[in-house]
DNA sequence: TGAAATGTTGGGGCG
DNA sequence: ACGCCCCAACATTTC
């Protein structure tokens, strides 16, 4: 009789490219496929978008391997995560406990209890790599610290080989036991109240659904991407991103693939992003308090401006800034927003309201798809100031000109903020600025159809400096 | 992976 | 022909 290994998947929802489950397959295991989804638990549970996104890619997961013979166990989430594990190990004699690591910190810390108990216990425990290109003890600059500017950590590692996993996923043989698997709706990750319809039309968050979008994107769109990533009117981005935040495609399939078109502007456009998502995984990595504290220390005890009004006309989009607003409602609409429509709201939000930026991570966390604890931390900090590579104090983004340098054709305004459809382009990204006549006959009155701005620009950007410029002489003295 | 203010240059209109 | 002004275009610096 075989030998049983459960195998525990995270963010690794998918049969190829997955280096736990191939290892069991080579060593000839009876597979036993794992989900735990754990609530209350630790800080950054995750969030309702990703909740509605994960109900999907496990449904899709277990369909996977039924039509392989198998069973996809879905452990009570009423259990804790480790009596969970213990319990389905017990029940089903479990012999080999294996998983594709994750590396948000709270799941590094629980990981390395668990895999010491489990060893103490006699079992065989084994972890691996498949959601990031690198291990990220490996990528330590020349004097052994951690890169924290992105140029030379892409520098050093571009060249460096990315693994090919061969994946027979069809060979394994799976536990053929009788089971007692939770139903997935006990998970109750999908939203009673239903905000989730332009979910479904925006997105396939299956597998197939995956491999689909890579077969648009690349190679044509991923060529031209360097130069249509920046327009939100455009479909210019890869929107892999929830996919490889679950792992339904991992990052080195997808960087063979790409390259496989052996084009230089795949190189310097799609695949430098990719390795954007890797630097914030070994940031988070060795950096773990990020996630709530700036990366440079200095920046703690930034006197923000805390006003739940500004955040929250934020989070509604009604700034009054098109632009802005248009993102915001993307977002909740579709639990995704343009990268530069991202770096955009965040400037407004850090900068033009003085708003922490664990506000707008917060926020974020709750309603993207592609929520991923690594990216979102970089990111906003990256927007603050604060973390790797930070974008100058001084850095304040103009929505009105971003709005007509991006979205030249306006198409992504009018998409997002139907009631300013009617208003000529020339006035679309700062309907303010328009004769109140234009205005009226686009059907605009700005205070009804319409917001008024919550602040000016020019004064948003003077308070944004002057606070700024405050704070660095005030920890300089 | 800014924006705005300030400085420089050079062509054209014009007295 | 020449100087002067205007201003667009570009470059530099400052926030």
């Amino acid at each position: 009789m075989k030998k049983v290994a459960l195998l525990w998947f995270r963010y690794d929802l998918r049969l190829s490219d997955n280096d736990a489950l191939q290892w069991a397959i080579d060593q000839g295991y009876e597979i036993l496929p794992y989900y735990h989804l754990s609530q209350h638990e630790q800080e950054w549970e995750i969030g309702g978008a990703t909740r509605w996104w994960l109900h999907h890619a496990l449904d899709d997961l277990a369909a996977q391997i039924k039509q392989l013979g198998g069973t996809l166990h879905l452990a009570s989430s009423e259990l804790p995560t480790d009596q969970a594990l213990l319990k389905t190990i017990a029940d089903h004699e479990v012999e080999a406990v294996l998983w594709n690591r994750s590396y948000e910190p709270a799941h590094v810390k629980r990981d390395a209890t668990i895999k010491a108990h489990l060893k103490e216990q006699g079992l065989h425990v084994q972890s691996f790599n498949s959601t990031i290109l690198y291990e990220p003890t490996t990528t330590l600059n020349k004097s052994g610290k951690p890169y924290r500017v992105f140029t030379p950590f892409w520098k050093a590692l571009v060249s460096r080989e990315i693994a090919k996993v061969e994946s027979t996923p069809e060979a394994a043989s799976w536990y053929g036991g009788k089971q007692e698997s939770a139903p997935l709706q006990s998970y109750a990750l999908l939203p009673d109240i239903k905000w989730d319809g332009g979910f479904y039309e925006m997105w396939d968050p299956t597998r197939a659904g995956a491999l689909a979008r890579v077969k648009t994107f690349s190679p044509k769109n991923a060529v031209l991407y360097l130069e249509t990533r920046d327009r939100p009117d455009l479909d210019g981005t890869s929107l892999m991103s929830p996919y490889l935040h679950f792992g339904q495609i991992g990052p080195r399939e997808l960087v063979h693939t790409l390259r496989s078109a052996n084009q230089p502007t795949i190189e310097s456009g799609i695949v430098r992003q990719l390795y954007w998502r890797e630097f914030a995984h070994h940031l988070l990595y060795h950096f773990p308090q990020t996630t709530t504290q700036p990366l440079y220390e200095k920046y703690a005890n930034f006197p923000w401006d805390e006003n739940p009004a500004l955040l929250a006309a934020w989070q509604k989009g009604q700034t009054g800034f098109p632009i802005v607003d248009a993102g915001m409602r993307q977002l909740w609409a579709t639990g995704w927003m343009h990268n530069r429509v991202r770096m955009i709201v965040g400037s407004f939000l850090v900068k033009h309201l003085l708003q922490p930026w664990q506000e707008g991570a917060d926020w974020f966390w709750d309603t993207l798809v592609d929520a991923s604890l690594p990216n979102n931390t970089m990111g906003w900090q990256w927007i603050a100031g604060s973390g790797a590579d930070g974008a100058p104090y001084f850095r304040v983004f103009n929505p009105i000109t971003q709005g007509k340098k991006f979205d030249e054709t306006g198409e992504y305004v009018r998409k997002w903020c139907p009631e300013l459809k009617d208003v000529p382009l020339q006035y679309l990204h700062a309907p303010f600025e328009a004769p109140p006549l234009e205005l009226l006959s686009a059907g605009v009155t700005l205070g009804k159809e319409y917001p008024n701005p919550i602040i000016s620009h020019a004064d948003g950007r003077a308070k944004a400096l002057d606070a700024f410029a405050k704070f660095k002489a005030s920890q300089e003295s």
